[in-house]
DNA sequence: ATACTTCGTGTGCTAAATACACTTTCAAAT
DNA sequence: ATTTGAAAGTGTATTTAGCACACGAAGTAT
């Protein structure tokens, strides 16, 4: 086997270390809301946790897909929850935190090991949502997506990251409805909208183009237990 | 230090490698062009060689964009290209031909490791277009981008997906003029647009449109050497 | 001069986007 | 029973964008 003549140098005989990183956003009919977890820390160690967004390395036998669904349902028992490849981040400086490194050490195998991460968005129903213990997290937030706290490796940007991606196809798509219950009033979906396009939308407009979209057919039932006229719900089409 | 109390099992300790793939898009003022490799084969197999889409090993201390640039940059000399991360390939049984796996073992140091993917797409201005000798490749093509023949890995997949992401970017960013020369003219760039977009425009609306989003600007300078009434020289503003 | 080819432009029509305000319906309080 | 409060639900007029359509102008070649 003359391997010399044909083949370029080989390179990068190290290999990098891939996880998922989702970006879980629920509302709470007020404000969108991103599920942060605290990381796990060395016992050893007593600094403050970090917070960070859930994620974890892709098995040897997992497609992206996979991984970010197992990761969604080790914190949740939810099924069929909306996710969205969005961007993959590999920087080989992302990691430069003295804590980050701090973590790895402790919690990866080969913590010099290249960490490239592949972002994921999901959307899921708040109302529905149970956390669950997963074996790389520790406890769950839920935090305000205009109000994020600095968070462990390059998980803000991420997180911003996710948002303007979610915006995007907010309009395109008409997801929306996907944060919220199984049955919702438009006036509910029109809110979704304005705080996650941070403006404010005018009523008779919004519920034409969303009717116009037939993406929600309307139930013959009513909001009850409201102080005022009841609303006609929607679900889903 | 008592890793074992605070650490989930680690997994995955194999590590992937991690490569870049561009779709390089040129075009010639009729056809949308792909530009592909003739894959370097091993001396000793003489097997009818595989075409794929230039691609390489993010190196160890090199950004995604990085690496993307540098495959480019390898195969010519332009500077400045156009380059857009678009998708993330990660299915563990993305290679499974058979030419595929030969290919692997000739010239990856650890054949067995698993490949994940990142796609870019670049714009190429033809007719500055030199091919180099890249470490990589052979020979060079360009190809039809409606008219691609069978590809090694999952390419086809890859330049399929780039191609939908490029009419989203191209009706919402007007980046066409990055596929044409420094000077051109507006009927070359609606030939440009109705190529990529597979479907004929109005002439008075397609100029109407572009002159609105102020993306390029007039010259004072007609084309010269054709045989009926000059057109305009528009530029990139 | 003529023929040939693409360039470049204006208008009317239709559809979509926007701005805007009042009446209705229910529950709660009196 | 009546009033009050609070959001629901609805129509129209105006502006703006999208679309279809045809002909004279400016150059080259003979």
């Amino acid at each position: 086997m003359s391997k010399k003549n044909s083949e370029p140098t080989p390179k990068n005989t190290l290999g990098m270390d891939v996880s998922v990183d989702c970006v879980v956003f629920g509302f709470d009919n007020d404000t969108l809301k991103v599920l942060l977890i605290e990381q796990k820390q060395p016992d050893t160690v007593h600094l403050k946790t970090q917070n960070a967004v859930p994620g974890d390395l892709v098995l040897d036998n997992e497609s992206l897909d996979e991984a970010a669904k197992r990761i969604l349902q080790e914190l949740t028992s939810l099924k069929g929850i909306y996710l969205k490849q969005f961007h993959a981040f590999g920087d080989p400086n992302r990691v430069r935190g003295l804590k980050d490194q701090q973590w790895l050490r402790t919690f990866r195998v080969n913590p010099e090991r290249r960490v490239l991460t592949i972002g994921y968005y999901s959307l899921v129903k708040l109302s529905e949502f149970k956390p669950k213990a997963a074996s790389f997290a520790g406890k769950t937030y839920w935090v305000d997506v205009y109000n994020i706290p600095s968070l462990a490796f390059d998980h803000n940007e991420i997180v911003h990251k996710a948002l303007l991606m979610l915006r995007h196809e907010l309009m395109a798509d008409h997801i929306g409805f996907e944060l919220l219950p199984e049955k919702f009033t438009l006036s509910q979906l029109q809110k979704l909208y304005e705080i996650i396009l941070d403006k404010k939308l005018d009523k008779r407009n919004f519920r034409k183009n969303i009717l116009r979209t037939e993406t929600v057919t309307a139930l013959e039932e009513k909001q009850q237990g409201v102080l005022h006229k009841p609303a006609q719900l929607f679900t889903k089409k």
